[in-house]
DNA sequence: CCACTGTACATAGCTTGGCTATCTATGTCC
DNA sequence: GGACATAGATAGCCAAGCTATGTACAGTGG
């Protein structure tokens, strides 16, 4: 729990790290315009950062599955945040844009967000400031540069074909 | 308080921390295959942080609805890893206490979590991981700190005085 | 003592994000 | 052309979250 002064115990720092990650999440549910969900938002930031890209990717970037990352994209499309492009080239994909009214929103949002939780990190020192960004930028690098990176994931078989060495005990099959 | 340092743009700092933050929890989800979700993993942390508690209380811990509470707290329950005792002096309220069970599994989760996180975070120069866990203090004590104005008197009266809470599954008290 | 208001939790019913399993359509390779 | 692979869509399920409401108890004023 309390990690307070304990250093280098890399398990336990991971452990709150999920814990208080999951606390902010909730705090961020009740700051944020509720009107719409995380997973809207979390799409769009893929969307707008990525440009047009498939279902797949974006499946995989978030490390969602295909089926919701299409639920997800319908959403977006019906807002009227997303538009759906044919590839010339194959006639299977269809590779999502963000509008402009879908930057706007997620702009807005984040703004939004912001003023909300301002309060809460009101008074914090330049140092910790720093800190708190230095944080997000190594975890933003790992999210980006681990696994997954330009693979995409089996629709459904088992595939053990796509581990580049770097994951000895996961069990492969996520929620089997 | 170091005034004069760099600008902060604390809203997009603040927008990046969220979306960092669903991004890890999307990771999250996957690393640690449990069949539980992060619901039940929050849930446990808040009891065995903070020992037998009212539904009210985790409620607001964890930003959640009482409802939501009410639901959790029963999964809980079912799995063995939560028991609940009458108060004795409020016949209205229930406290919940973590068993030794949900101590196990708690621990259980943090140790798979971690490892299924560790390639993830492989590498990590000593001053990142300082970093991060700089971050995550940070972080934790403004969410305990601003918890969210409850409009009620600071804990203080009813956090104190409970049952002696050494062994979870006897009501210390025959009620009526 | 009895109503009356407030509090703590339970129940009902809904929405949405997530999943697996499966299907269709298209691409690719022999 | 036929066999297999791949991209995405559809169906159906469960969990977590919510609001609204109900129920039992606590505390108070008459």
């Amino acid at each position: 729990m309390y990690s307070g002064g304990m250093p280098s115990d890399l398990p336990a720092l991971l452990g709150d790290l999920i814990t208080v990650n999951h606390r902010l999440t909730r705090v961020a549910a009740h700051a944020a315009d509720s009107r719409e969900s995380p997973a809207v938002w979390r799409t769009l930031s893929v969307l707008r950062q990525l440009g047009p890209i498939r279902l797949g990717e974006i499946a995989a970037r978030s490390r969602i599955s295909q089926p919701t990352a299409t639920k997800l994209v319908a959403h977006l499309v019906e807002r009227g945040w997303a538009a759906r492009l044919a590839d010339p080239l194959d006639a299977r994909v269809t590779s999502t844009v963000i509008t402009a009214a879908g930057n706007a929103a997620l702009s807005a949002w984040r703004s939004e967000l912001a003023e909300a939780l301002l309060p809460m990190f009101d008074g914090l020192a330049d140092a910790e400031l720093a800190t708190i960004r230095n944080a997000v930028d190594i975890l933003r690098e790992r999210l980006d540069g681990s696994e997954v990176p330009v693979e995409r994931v089996p629709t459904a078989a088992v595939t053990t074909a796509r581990v580049p060495a770097s994951e000895p005990g996961r069990p492969a099959g996520a929620r089997a």
